[in-house]
DNA sequence: TTGATATTGATAATGAGTTTCATTCGCTGT
DNA sequence: ACAGCGAATGAAACTCATTATCAATATCAA
């Protein structure tokens, strides 16, 4: 158990009113919904779930707030090439790389120290400074391989 | 110096012939356009250059025919976030990874036999099947360091 | 409570890419 | 060379994810 809702939400809260922005239900609403999914969601499938509970909340806010989440520490933006952008809850410090089945979509989440250390090799081989790095492995996973 | 644009002809025509698809003017040209560029470029940045030789030359076209070279093994689409695919000529047979500068696009290409063993060992631990992956390191470049 | 201003939701707009469809072109048989 | 059939093309409409616009509303510091 890295963070439970209520440190995110205070995280939340001060990331807001340092940039001067400000907290409303809706942002408590996303944020709330947000971390109770298993899986890593879009945007729209956010959006969707959100209507349940709150059928008048707008297609562009939630857009707006996995903005600030991301922005915020909060969120993580994932790029599987499917031309949207999925996120993850970015509570653990800990960086993490992806291995997805393409069949079924099952994401497993893995950390390799090793590869971790060569990649740093290579961009400071070429004199890069490090921003970001995407480690995607795409596969089949054993039950898709079997059926 | 791999394949030269004749050996690249050929080959997409035979893939063509397989697939009882047609070798047109059209194709041919954005064959022959897409192997001089010098960076990976996306569909509509193709179009744009192809327009100055043919004006009438349509949308869809460069985009159905990217797709094709794609299938054909001749191009390759890379995914760096930005939206859209851009694509770099697949003629060499090794695989390589991507590093970026976030500042000015330069774009390295590498290979890192360690990393890529360890991928594998990932995949095979849990029992995936390997289909594809994407590595992409980004960075600023020693020159945008300074500026 | 009030006022300045951030936020919202509806809607329009964007940008990448795809689909549709009538017209044209390439190829194969004559 | 010619006809005919199916593939290919270009224009334009469409999709899908996301962003911008803007008038109405909500937040929060004073």
């Amino acid at each position: 158990m890295s963070h439970n809702t209520k440190d995110i939400h205070s995280i939340f809260s001060q990331y807001l009113s340092e940039q001067n922005l400000r907290m409303t239900t809706q942002r408590e609403l996303i944020l709330k919904t947000f971390c109770k999914q298993k899986k890593h969601v879009t945007a729209e499938q956010l959006y969707e779930i959100l209507k349940k509970a709150d059928p008048t909340i707008g297609h562009a806010t939630v857009y707006r707030t996995m903005k600030l989440l991301t922005e915020a520490g909060i969120a993580r933006e994932l790029n599987f090439g499917e031309g949207s952008i999925r996120y993850e809850p970015d509570t653990s410090k800990e960086h993490h790389d992806h291995l997805v089945c393409v069949k079924c979509g099952e994401n497993i989440e893995f950390l390799d120290e090793e590869i971790e250390n060569l990649q740093k090799r290579v961009v400071s081989k070429y004199g890069y400074q490090l921003v970001d790095h995407s480690l995607n492995l795409y596969g089949i996973c054993p039950k898709c391989q079997k059926g």
